[in-house]
RNA sequence: CGGGGCGUGGCGCAGCCUGGUAGCGCGCCAGCUUUGGGAGCUGGACGUCGGAGGUUCAAAUCCUCUCGCCCCGACCA
């Protein structure tokens, strides 16, 4: 029988592939109606629900406490710091009618692109004494930047995310504060997304508008392209100073607040899918899968309905009550075969067949969503022994995405090779010196559309050691990682 | 904003050149037969052909304007 194509193959066309993957999966639409913007359907939803739980886990251990701030952001506030008025003025949705009436000059608002500055403006009231801090806000919006290109998860004009912001009375504990969540962030990544990341510090032209410096982790996604996942910025003291954030120190002078700010959003679903899946649909991984395992059930005649159905139920509870997110796909109409497609394309982890042959037999047919074949398990034990089979799944997952980027991830010395790797658009890591100018970074850019990911924290990419810019042969104290981006 | 492309049942498209009263596939609904890797047959529902104006006896088709979307470039989590 023919095999429906549903899906144009990723070496064929990359993006049709992505966009094909998403509407396969049912996770989200192009709204269409209103400009850049998406509808994330219950199974793309349910997905950044538990990147959410886990990461407000996360972040309420340690320390930080939940908030909400005004979705429209005066714009007088936006102009108050000077870089993050330039970075963002260009993308800013601004409200210029309201209540039947054209708004004053000076009372406009835009619709937050990021809350640094309604943000600062709030902890300016709130602190006055070094007592006041550490201050650790974090905040789940919805924020617009109107881009002019947009894409389904990875950049749409509005998006989902977390943004945390944290006042402290010293530079040292905000640097640790900045570090210590892009930890979290990495941990977050590697494992509950089985996405591994590269750490490190964005270059000056690459990083935050507003801040003093700002860190990253990198994925690479199957086309060898980078995908920043997360950022967390070290803002100094320049919304403190904007916004007046002063405190009492404790021996007795006044100084500005030095905060920190950093971020999550949708896009990491868009990472996930380009993690992991392959040219028969998504593949999630079982710790972010919304259904971690779908029981089908298989039957000719009524009467092996009932016996099949009953066995199904008792096993779907079974395995629920063994903490496995499970569904029973009792649907009438359609063929096992049908159902099995589908819920591979949706990226359930791990599918059980349950039919009368199984049941005569005391097993069950397991399919791991990367699998050759079928793996025959029994129906007594099954319910034990899922959590351990989604564990190593999981493990099995990060394994092979760790050695999809180590086989696309090369160090290079020249800039010939330099331009052989990233030829015909294609991308791959590559880690390369670098004279640590904004000439150099730029020119590289202009000339290759390739830009610095990161300069790598320690402990990340290969070991430094000292070479030449391998643009200027200029020195460098050591590798920095290229690549193209999302 | 520059270059290219496209708007026709829910989705994907044909029809347009050469005007004649809208068709195909998938999907959907009903019934029967099926059900261990994408089922078959029969019947059925669903369209102001993106919008406005014009030419004409007659416009999906020709002309003008307009709106929207997609792809490629400059901004970005």
């Amino acid at each position: 029988m023919a095999e429906k194509t549903r899906i144009t193959p990723q070496a064929e066309n990359y993006p049709e592939w992505y966009q094909d993957v998403i509407r396969e999966a049912d996770l989200a639409e192009v709204a269409k109606v209103v400009k850049g913007c998406m509808v994330i359907k219950p199974h793309g939803y349910a997905i950044w629900e538990r990147i959410q739980a886990e990461l407000d886990r996360r972040f309420k251990a340690t320390g930080h406490k939940n908030a909400y701030f005004p979705l429209l952001i005066p714009m007088s506030f936006i102009m108050k710091e000077a870089e993050h008025v330039e970075g963002f003025a260009p993308e800013l949705a601004v409200v210029t009618h309201a209540g039947g009436k054209p708004l004053e000059k000076g009372e406009e608002y835009c619709i937050r692109p990021t809350s640094e500055t309604i943000i600062g403006h709030f902890f300016g009231k709130w602190i006055t004494s070094y007592r006041d801090l550490p201050l650790l806000i974090n905040q789940w919006a919805n924020v617009i930047r109107w881009e002019l290109h947009t894409r389904m998860f990875l950049r749409t004009t509005e998006f989902l995310w977390q943004e945390g912001h944290t006042a402290h009375s010293t530079h040292d504990e905000a640097l640790e504060e900045v570090l210590h969540i892009l930890d979290i962030y990495g941990a977050f990544a590697q494992d509950w997304m089985a996405m591994p990341v590269v750490r490190g510090r964005k270059t000056d032209s690459e990083k935050f508008a507003g801040a003093d410096a700002s860190f990253c982790i990198e994925a690479m996604m199957r086309d060898g392209k980078a995908l920043q996942a997360g950022t967390s910025h070290d803002l100094g003291q320049n919304f403190g100073k904007a916004f007046d954030v002063k405190f009492q120190t404790e021996a007795g002078g006044t100084d500005f607040v030095w905060q920190t700010s950093w971020g999550v959003s949708t896009r990491l679903v868009g990472g996930l899918i380009m993690t992991h899946s392959d040219d028969t649909g998504l593949i999630l991984p079982p710790r972010l899968a919304p259904i971690q395992a779908v029981i089908v059930p298989i039957y000719r005649k009524d009467g092996e309905k009932a016996e099949v159905m009953a066995v199904a139920e008792k096993l779907k509870a079974d395995v629920a009550a063994a903490g496995v997110s499970v569904e029973l796909d009792a649907r009438e109409g359609q063929r096992p075969g049908d159902k099995f497609y589908e819920w591979e394309r949706k990226g359930v982890p791990i599918r059980i067949e349950l039919g009368p042959r199984d049941i005569a037999e005391g097993s069950v047919m397991t399919r791991l969503r990367v699998a050759e074949g079928k793996e025959k398990m029994p129906l007594a034990t099954l319910a034990r022994d899922l959590p351990a089979a989604l564990e190593g799944f999981q493990a099995a997952l990060l394994e092979r995405a760790r050695r999809f980027r180590e086989e696309r991830s090369v160090q290079v010395d020249t800039w010939s090779d330099f331009l052989d790797v990233f030829k015909d658009g294609a991308s791959r890591f590559v880690w390369a010196h670098w004279d640590g100018t904004r000439e150099t970074e730029a020119a590289v850019k202009d000339e290759t559309k390739v830009t610095i990911r990161c300069v790598p924290l320690p402990g990340e990419g290969p070991a430094p050691e000292p070479g030449k810019c391998i643009k200027t042969g200029r020195p460098s104290a050591q590798r920095v990682l290229f690549a193209r981006a999302y």
